[in-house]
DNA sequence: ATGAAAGCGCTAACAG
DNA sequence: CTGTTAGCGCTTTCAT
């Protein structure tokens, strides 16, 4: 090569070795000339860290999850990671077999966003000492560390908005009951209303899709009246659905006949068209939580499982009518 | 382990290897009671392949991007293949230091979807043997291997369109000029109000975001009248904010006042707030050509490269007067 | 059909 | 500070 041994080469490239400034210009430099660079893949074989981490996601439809993807991916990538992208056939899918292939890449660590991991599955991950971290999802106190917001408080705070704001016959379009998230802002949902003695009108089961969220709309402004004033979507994704179908289809004009709210405030919620209230997920902040407690729990191995919520923040815009606006139309 | 040597076990998991069933079955059992699975990368370092691509991407704002790496993922995985996602800090930033980045991770192949790649760089690529594919974009007969839809074509056929359904003052809100389908588009467009000897009104860059669309929009029918009847967009996600920008600021009515066309097709086009009139990019047989393209190079090398182009089809939707709606008018 | 041995490109002790 | 040696977990000739 340069006359050098194949450790000093190594040496070159490693940030805090004993090496001269000399050697390591002379390593550079024929490196350059001969285009060369180290094999990550042989290094991950001795150090046994790969500096890849695996990411397993349902769907990009919902653009919640392209964004999370974005931020997660730069986040990482200052402490030197790279994301491998394990798209799960769907959100209800168990992702048991994705993940065995994702562990044969001997990835570093893995986020599951927005998708349930199998019990086994979690325990062989602890087992082979990969940290596994949920985002946007938990699994019980006893499940892999998860980083969420407190969406049982946020689905409660909108309850309380919106009885606020004079609603007498409050819907709630859920997410799907089989995911954590769905659950609580439907639970959460309910407990709200319960604060003011408010009885649910009706509720139904929008999937996380936006055809089921449609046909959820429908069915509940055709069965016989009185129809709804309010309608919590717990996801905006399918909140577009929701007012796409009220505005076009039905007639029904938002928010002066029927106030809709939505949760988690992706970007198209604050574009004017649709002008969406809705809670707001703090993304940055579990984004910045979750690539925390992942690198933590590569360092120093047998960190305890945490559960990590962050609060959500109403973003008032203009599908819902507002407490003040009552009195006006008093 | 399982009393068999090591090789016998590699031929356990080797798809075409002579090995006796009874062996593959006893070391599977072994396997499987120890949790063994084979480590991709020892082997990548010895097969000298990854199932790796590195796909190279811009940002997610547009909904086109995510999109493209839901299905492409789909596609690759289909053969075996995963994708390390790389993030470009932006569209016009060069990819120098990402790919070389890259290509550390000994990558299989490499797709750079809607980003350029420096000469150096593909030149790099090519001399390591690495197969490289521009998805999206080209950089002229010389360049890598490409795939995309012909933008021009589908541009020309906007003007077409626009000219018969009576516009006269057609304006343009075009893609980043640094960019091949960017250039494309407007080329094409120009060429199409040439076709019928109609004049481009004006002409302004959105550079593929939201605010400098939204800008350019501004601009347009601030300047002196008289304001144009038509406007193509060189990009849906430019498109929306067009729209917003008319409709929500300027009370300027769509299609009534303007008539606003789009392209690329994504999901949102589609829902009703929109409705917005696109020519549609067939992401689906871009993603296959890439992925077959791609498969292709790296099974045999040396591969010369092609430039595939795919037809565009105008989906007629809301936001542009039709040809039929002027005798209507008359 | 199976085992033995060599080596992919690198880093990590250990000497010097 | 630098070179030597061993070995990460696998596949692959080459024998048997």
């Amino acid at each position: 090569m340069a006359g050098v041994s194949q450790s000093s080469v190594s040496r070159a490239y490693t940030p805090g070795a004993s090496v001269s400034p000399q050697m390591a210009e002379k390593v550079r430099q024929a490196a350059d000339h001969l285009g060369y660079r180290p094999n990550v893949l042989a290094r991950s074989l001795i150090t046994g860290t790969s500096r890849i981490i695996g990411l397993v996601v349902g769907h990009f439809e919902n653009h919640f999850h392209p964004s999370a993807l974005e931020l997660l991916s730069r986040e990482l990538k200052k402490n030197g990671y790279h994301i491998l992208v394990f798209l799960a056939p769907n959100e209800e899918s168990d992702t048991e077999e994705i993940v065995a292939d994702l562990l044969d890449y001997q990835v570093d660590g893995l986020i599951a966003a927005s998708v349930a991991m199998t019990v086994p599955l979690a325990s062989r991950c602890r087992a082979e000492g990969i940290p596994a971290i949920l985002f946007n999802r938990h699994q019980g106190e006893d499940g892999p560390t998860s980083v969420a917001s407190d969406n049982f408080d946020g689905a409660r705070r909108v309850a309380h908005f919106l009885v606020a704001g004079g609603h007498q016959r409050i819907a709630h379009i859920s997410g799907w009951r089989g995911s954590s998230t769905g659950r609580e802002r439907e639970d959460g949902f309910r407990a709200g209303l319960q604060d003011f003695d408010v009885a649910l009108a009706t509720c139904a089961d929008g999937r996380y899709s936006r055809s089921a969220a449609a046909e959820a709309c429908r069915s509940i402004f055709a069965r016989g009246c009185p129809a709804p004033d309010a309608i919590f979507v717990g996801g905006d994704h399918m909140a577009f659905a929701v007012i796409d179908t009220l505005k076009s289809e039905l007639g029904i004009r938002v928010p002066e006949d029927v106030s809709v709210v939505g949760f988690d405030d992706v970007p198209l919620a604050a574009w004017p068209s649709y002008s969406l209230t809705t809670m707001r997920q703090p993304l940055e902040r579990m984004v910045e939580a979750t690539v925390g407690k992942l690198l933590e729990a590569i360092d120093q191995r047998n960190t305890p499982p945490v559960h990590l919520r962050f609060p959500c923040s109403l973003m008032l815009r203009g599908s819902a009518r507002l407490p003040e606006d009552r009195r006006h139309h008093e």
